[in-house]
DNA sequence: CTTGGTATGTTCGTTTATGATCGATTCATC
DNA sequence: GATGAATCGATCATAAACGAACATACCAAG
C-alpha cells in the first residue's frame, strides 16, 4: 500500500481549490496529480458532488455555485481576520454570566462566538449558523436559532418568518454587524435582508454594541435601515477622531476601542 | 483542573503551530518527530479537538475551519444504518419535483437528504441541522428552518416557538418518524419534546410517511402522542405479516417495504 | 516508603480508506 | 445506429488507523 502522504480532507480540499479556479478537471489528472488510484478519485468526487459542491461529469466533474459560495464566505471570513479577532474579543468583555444575547450573522460577529464559552448560563439567540455550529456543544450556553428562509452564501436565516420570530424575544444585549454608520444617516447595509434582521435584534435588546472595524466608520452603504440613536456602543479597532467621538457622544453612543 | 506536562504543552503547542503553517497533519509524521506512540498522539490530538483547536480526520487533523461541515451526527454510534438507508432510498421515491416537504429530525430522516438533492424546485422545511448542512448547497432546494431551542445532543431545534412556527407552514408532504407504532395504540415516542414536532408536522401536510424500522411496528414507546389514523404511508423494512398488513389497509394506511 | 494522580505505552477487536477486479455504461467515431 | 475504447461504480480484499481497556512508568505529597 501507498503511504499517505495527504490525508483525504486535503486532497478534497486541493479538489475544491482548483475547480474554483478553474471550471472543470478530469479524473485523470487528479489521478497522476495525487498518486492514487482512479477509484480514489471517483470516490472522492462523488462525495463531493453528494455535497454539492460539485457537478460529476463523464470523466471529470464541473463546478457547482457551492464552490464560490464556500469560497468567498471563507475569504470574507479571513478578510481582516486579526481585526475581527480583536473587535470580538472586546465585544466579549461585555457579555456577563446570565446574559441572554442576540448574536447577528455575519462574518465578523461569527468570530464572536469563540470568546463566550467560558460564561455561565449564557443564551444565545442567533440566525447564524456557524454560530450555532461553534457554540452547539457547550452544555452551558442555551442556544435559540431564529428560523426562517436559509440562504446557503450566507450560512444563515432570513426573512418574514425569521424578523417575525426575533420579535418574540428579548435579550439584554445584540451585537451587531453593518457596513456603514455615521452621525448623518445612521446604519446602512449592503444586503437589505441582513439589515432587517439587524435591526430588529437591535429593537429587540435592551443594549445594542455594534462591531465596526474603522473603515467603516461615517460611511454609508447603500441600503439605510436605522438611525446611530439605535446603538448604545460601538466597538471599533482604530481610535477615531476627538472631534467625531464627541459627536457620537452627544447621541449617548459609548465608543470603545479595541486592543 | 488537569494540569499538563512541560513536554504535553510544547508537543501541542508544536501541533498548532505546525498547522497553522500547512493545512494538515498526519499522525504518522507527529509519531517521528517527538517519537512517542501513536495512541500519545491521537490523544493530544482529540484533545485539541474537544477544544476547538483543530478538526480531527481520519489518519490525521486539519485546520479547523468550522465553516466546512457544519454538523453531522457520529457515524459511530449509529447501528442500523443500512436499515435506515434502505427506509429513506424508498421514502425518496414519493418525492417529486416541485414539492413541498417537511423533514423531521433523527437519525433515520436525515438520511433522506442524500436522495434528494436531484429533485427539481424542492421546498425543505426541518428542524434537523443536519439535514440543513446536508442540503444548504443545493441551489434547486430552497430550505427553511425552523426555529427554536437548539438541543445539541439531537441537533434540533424543539420547543414552543418551534411548534407554533411549523403551524404557520403547509407541505405536500411529511417525512416523520417515531420509535413506536400500533393499531391499538397508535404512534408512540422517547421523547416528548420530539413527539411534538412530530405531530405537528404530520398535521400540517396533505401526506404524511412514517419511516420505522420493522422492529417498531406494534410496539409501544413510552409516551404516545398520535393515532394511526395521522399516517397515510407507513415505510418499513422488512415485510409484516398478512393479518397487521391487513389491518392496517383497514386504516388506510399503505404500507410500503423498502428495497 | 506508600499513595494517588497523570502521562504514556500496549494490546486487540473494530472501522476506514484505498486498490483491484469486472461487468455495465457512456462517448466518440465511423 | 453500430463499434471499440474509455470510464464508471458495485463489490471484495486488505493494510492502516482507530479507540477502549488495561498496564506501566513517573512524580509529588504525605
Amino acid at each position: 500500500m501507498k503511504v499517505q502522504t495527504l490525508i483525504q480532507e486535503s486532497r478534497k480540499k486541493y479538489i475544491l481549490k482548483t475547480l474554483n479556479d478553474r471550471d472543470q478537471l478530469n479524473v485523470r489528472e487528479l489521478v497522476e496529480h495525487f498518486n492514487v488510484s482512479q477509484m480514489t478519485i471517483r470516490r472522492d468526487l462523488s462525495e463531493l458532488e453528494k455535497k454539492g459542491y460539485l457537478i460529476r461529469k463523464y470523466g471529470g466533474a464541473v463546478k457547482s455555485d457551492a464552490v464560490d459560495n464556500l469560497f468567498s464566505f471563507n475569504k470574507r471570513l479571513e478578510e481582516n481576520g486579526s481585526q475581527k479577532e480583536k473587535l470580538c474579543r472586546t465585544a466579549s468583555r461585555f457579555i456577563e454570566d446570565d446574559d441572554v444575547i442576540f448574536i447577528d450573522c455575519g462574518t465578523t460577529l461569527f468570530r464572536l462566538s469563540h470568546y463566550i464559552s467560558n460564561k455561565a448560563r449564557l443564551r444565545v439567540i442567533t440566525n447564524s449558523l456557524p454560530v450555532v455550529s461553534e457554540l452547539i456543544n457547550f452544555p452551558n450556553i442555551k442556544l435559540t436559532f431564529i428560523g426562517g428562509d436559509i440562504v446557503g452564501e450566507r450560512k444563515a436565516s432570513y426573512g418574514a418568518a425569521a424578523e417575525k420570530l426575533i420579535g418574540e424575544y428579548h435579550a439584554d444585549k445584540a451585537f451587531i454587524g453593518a457596513d456603514g454608520i455615521s452621525l448623518n444617516k445612521g446604519l446602512s447595509s449592503y444586503d437589505e435582508k441582513e439589515a432587517h434582521i439587524t435591526r430588529k435584534m437591535a429593537e429587540n435588546a435592551d443594549k445594542v454594541f455594534l462591531l465596526c472595524d474603522s473603515s467603516k466608520v461615517e460611511k454609508d452603504s447603500f441600503y439605510r435601515f436605522a438611525p446611530v440613536s439605535l446603538v448604545n456602543v460601538l466597538i471599533t479597532e482604530k481610535s477615531i477622531s476627538n472631534d467625531a467621538a464627541a459627536r457620537y457622544l452627544e447621541q449617548n453612543i459609548s465608543i470603545i476601542t479595541a486592543t
